[in-house]
DNA sequence: AAGAAGATGCAACTTTGTTGCAAAATCTTT
DNA sequence: AAAGATTTTGCAACAAAGTTGCATCTTCTT
């Protein structure tokens, strides 16, 4: 685990700190994505808020992680899959926010379908979030 | 125009006031999403912040402007086209950020296409936000 | 092990959003 | 048109979220 960790850090030249790993631990540790304040609770009082901050912005520029624009105006952060390096996102799946436990999550299998535009409109990205009930809260 | 305001305020049963008026105002004569600091600033001093958010509130839940979730964590409101009565908002078109000037732009012909999810997930709500260059900034 | 480069914590601050309450405006009824 | 009931507004106070500068500490390089 800590190899994984240290091996992320390393190919995107950061240096191997302990909010760096602490953070990718969480991400790791479980699947779907965090908003800032998850992982604020998460770390407790190990870390100053502002460290949180900046290290979610350096693994945002570096393309570690992507954020996941949701309707309540609370950005979730989620590891990217392949690797993104350099802050170029190939990130074309569909994303599900559920409506009962919270949990956003990456449906990495999920294609976002392509749309065509009116004239003039030139896309660069596609964003889709479908929100709902999620699996597990369909299964209880 | 001022009818055309009192109408909607009237149908969803709001008692017109001078902030609705304006803010509807702002709106309706402009294509395109605002967002609550737009507002703020184009209605200048003249009513409270609290005001502002209040309003805002007000028409969501009436169905008469609706949400579009961006990726820099700041909701734009636009007005719904055909009546969103109740909060229940039948709203499936594409939205479209503009990364040169910066306007959210709400694609009304465009459908979202529908996507298969994967077996358990119940999807209620599908957002669908494209980022790129708008077609005034592309003949420029 | 030492120095350079980079990351962190702290403090101070700004911006954004929320709540309670009294005053003001709007709507309804007469 | 005025009075009373109902809503809406502004203010103040607060809470939460995010930013910046700077000194100190940690990590990396040699
Ligand atoms: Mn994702
Ligand atoms: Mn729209
Ligand atoms: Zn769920
Ligand atoms: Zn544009």
């Amino acid at each position: 685990m800590h190899e994984v960790i240290e091996n992320i850090l390393k190919r995107n030249q950061l240096s191997v700190t302990g909010s760096r790993v602490r953070i990718l631990e969480l991400f790791l540790g479980q699947q779907g994505a965090l908003a800032h304040g998850d992982i604020e609770k998460r770390t407790g009082e190990k870390f100053d808020r502002v460290t949180v901050y900046r290290t979610l912005q350096v693994f945002l520029n570096k393309g570690i992680i992507h954020t996941i624009p949701t309707a309540d105006n609370s950005i979730r952060y989620a590891l990217c899959k392949d690797d993104c390096a350099g802050g170029h996102h190939h990130d074309n799946h569909v994303h599900f926010v559920c409506n009962e436990c919270g949990s956003t999550i990456c449906l990495d299998e999920v294609t976002i379908p392509g749309v065509k535009l009116p004239i003039g409109f030139e896309p660069t990205q596609v964003e889709m979030v479908i929100s709902g009930v999620c699996k597990d809260c369909r299964e209880k």
